[in-house]
DNA sequence: GTCTATAGCAGGATAGAC
DNA sequence: GTCTATCCTGCTATAGAC
């Protein structure tokens, strides 16, 4: 295996410029070319190593993505166990956490999303690959959490729908930043970063805050 | 001008297949080749009619998805104008009926999604020129009518973060139909869009509906 | 494993006839 | 306005030297 001088092998190199690139550009808006110059290997490293530019897009899934949702998984639950009082409140601030200030680099972050976001929108093969064996795992457990914390008889579809609209919501504040930026003129530093896991947690419990209103008759 | 069967110009027909088709794939994964083919004209009719392809894409956002989106900005307020007391509940239901059960065709609605959902995650000009001119102003009549029934004394900050996680539901279960039917496996028919609608009304008014929790100390 | 060289093709764009 | 024909660039992928 050789590897340059950041003791990285080629195929390592490789996956981590195409997932930069493809998480900034998507699929089609990237050449090969590109990533190897980036990697800065020959042109024909993608073929060698992973026989064309698809399965290089869907080894990112394998080896880059999946792993770093992994962790995320792993964030929230460690700080679940941390808790001594396991509530629903607690648990929606450790799933914004988790994805807004957690254990992964602000570009990190936009990659992780910025990836997902495309699949979810325009679903390929990758999508199938995270999907069953990432998302839906993880989905499950944070279901279980969920129900075993809100009161009993709820049903399965509104504990579903309860989750989706807590993720739809720190999917949005993420993929969207450059949206959020420009309709309310924050940058995403440390300090919003923490007002929005704030709101989130407090929408996601609470709502607007107000109740919900009779309807006049 | 000249018109084929549909009676549509060579130019509206171009500008109706490319949105279909930049929602589907995205601007790079489709070709000029594939657009006039699918409006049935010649390969030089785009760099005839909108000097080149960029052009083309721009000018889908300018006369096919603003004025969408502004027919959807007009539903909310008629919904609204209708009410005899307005209300949060009535505002947010009335956002969440126009997105999901408004005005916009099923086919319609999905590349509306879609189409902004790529630029949102990777703005172009498109996003400037649509951003300036409709997202901006809308947004801020949306501001407006909330903040005319929210408690006094919230801050700007929370309002508008208020109606972006409206948005960022609404859109979520817009643009991520797959993953959501993945997750949950219900398809998007008229009956689920309803509960759907229920659910997001509910949820911002109430969040999860359990109140927020005292942490334990 | 990495390189160069190149095949083979699809892309956007244009010129010029009609 | 619409067509055909064509230019030229850039793409993916492969063959074969090292």
């Amino acid at each position: 295996m050789a590897r340059n001088d950041q003791n990285h092998t080629t195929q390592e190199r490789l996956l981590n410029e195409a997932e930069i690139l493809f998480a900034e550009k998507g699929y089609h808006a990237v050449s090969v070319r590109e990533i190897t110059k980036a990697a800065d290997c020959n042109l024909a490293a993608v073929n060698y190593h992973f026989g064309n530019k698809q399965n290089l897009y869907l080894e990112v899934f394998r080896s880059r993505w999946a792993p770093r949702a992994r962790r995320l998984q792993e964030h929230v639950k460690n700080s679940l166990a941390a808790q001594s009082h396991f509530s629903a409140a607690a648990m929606v601030k450790a799933i914004a956490q988790a994805f807004l200030e957690g254990p992964l680099s602000e570009d990190e972050q936009l990659r992780h999303y910025q990836l997902i976001t495309r699949e979810m929108a325009h679903p390929t093969e990758a999508f199938e690959l995270v999907a069953k064996d990432v998302m839906r795992p993880a989905f499950r457990e944070l279901a279980d959490g969920l129900r075993s914390v809100m009161p009993e008889g709820m049903s399965e579809e509104r504990l579903m729908l309860n989750i989706l609209s807590i993720f739809g919501m720190v999917l949005y504040f993420n993929f969207a930043r450059v949206a959020v930026t420009h309709m309310i003129g924050c940058q995403y530093d440390q300090a919003f970063k923490a007002r929005l896991v704030e709101h989130i947690t407090d929408f996601s419990l609470t709502g607007l805050g107000i109740g919900k209103e009779e309807e006049p008759r």
